[in-house]
DNA sequence: CGGTCTCTTGACGGAGTTCAAAGCTAGTGG
DNA sequence: CCACTAGCTTTGAACTCCGTCAAGAGACCG
């Protein structure tokens, strides 16, 4: 467990085991099961979830009631809602683990402190929020520049594993196409 | 023009005369003509470039050859390429000088150099890359939840003078409608 | 083996695009 | 200061993608 957010730390910035177990000390292992929820609608959302192992979705219940996912997140990725998170904010979303997941938290206040104790911090969250950001701008791209089909082969392709982990509602979901006409997508082809 | 930028960092961490200074110095202004390119397609985004007084746009052409509008921004902002500024990679976008614009701008090698000297920039560029994910977000999200007409009601309500010094079809691109059709809603409501 | 959750199929409708043409507006040069 | 032109906006008709609704077929779980 220490080893891997290790390994993930220092792909970023270098850090001794006298830092790492300093930063160690301050997260919080939990796991939650199948289907429950790390955030819900309306409350402000206190942590940064480092998933560990397992699979979680982000997302809100649109006008007529259905569930529309914007993000997942799987192994040494972050999940939170970044909005509620830095402006301690209610949530207009919800966060659920789609399979059993084990995570590292950390709370705002913890991390504020980490990052004056530590500036090496102030640069990893510097850069994993770059990174974050660049992904989202990549995100929008796929969605600016493809039509339905191309976005479910797109994404086929590049995360094969997903589609075996998820089920296809849910990347319809995050497709943004209802789960009927991807099954009309996915005869054609 | 140092005042401006003054104010804006305050914004975000406490930096003293001297700081400023130090920051300041690294700084190089430059203004931009109506329709001058501050990037084009295919070269690397040297520079991040904050704005003091003026518009731009960001804009990718698709596979028909239309421009398609992914960013505006105006006094006080950021504009760069992330991806191709962070990852040094060909932008696939170019930026551009809708009226005449005045920005002080800042090479990578140059940010990369403040972030070691000075953390307390280690922390203004953590917070103002949070804010710029934050506004992604965000903005992603309108594009989920609302129709054409929405997002052309909502942007004309919460930025009206952009409306001004923007002609229709680069609004029309910006909310990823045809230019006919926003002619189209307008005469509706 | 019964029920709930998930996926498929098809008919229909509507939001938004495309293309072509005409009407406007504003900037430019004479 | 007017006339001309290039760029911008509007109009309308045909078409397309994708959503909605309803119903049925699998598939998984207790």
């Amino acid at each position: 467990m220490k080893e891997q957010i290790k390994r993930y730390f220092n792909r970023y910035v270098d850090l001794n085991d006298i830092e790492i177990d300093m930063i160690y000390s301050k997260l919080t292992a939990k796991t939650f099961q199948k289907k429950e929820f790390l955030l819900k609608e309306n409350t402000v959302c206190r942590y940064n979830y480092f998933i560990l192992k397992g699979v979680i979705r982000s997302f809100y219940i649109d006008k007529k009631g259905h569930e529309k996912i914007t993000q997942f997140a799987i192994d040494n990725w972050w999940a939170t809602n970044m909005e509620s998170f830095i402006n301690e904010t209610p949530s207009t979303q919800y966060i659920q683990a789609i399979e059993e997941t084990t995570v590292l938290y950390l709370s705002k206040e913890t991390l504020d402190l980490l990052y004056t104790e530590h500036p090496k911090l102030e640069r990893l969250f510097r850069i994993i929020t770059e990174n974050m950001l660049i992904a989202n701008l990549r995100k929008s791209d796929v969605f600016l520049q493809m039509r339905s089909k191309e976005r479910y082969t797109f994404f086929a392709e590049k995360l094969p594993n997903f589609i075996q982990r998820v089920p296809q509602y849910m990347i319809a979901s995050y497709l943004e196409i209802t789960p009927e006409y991807l099954s009309e997508l996915k005869k054609a082809k």
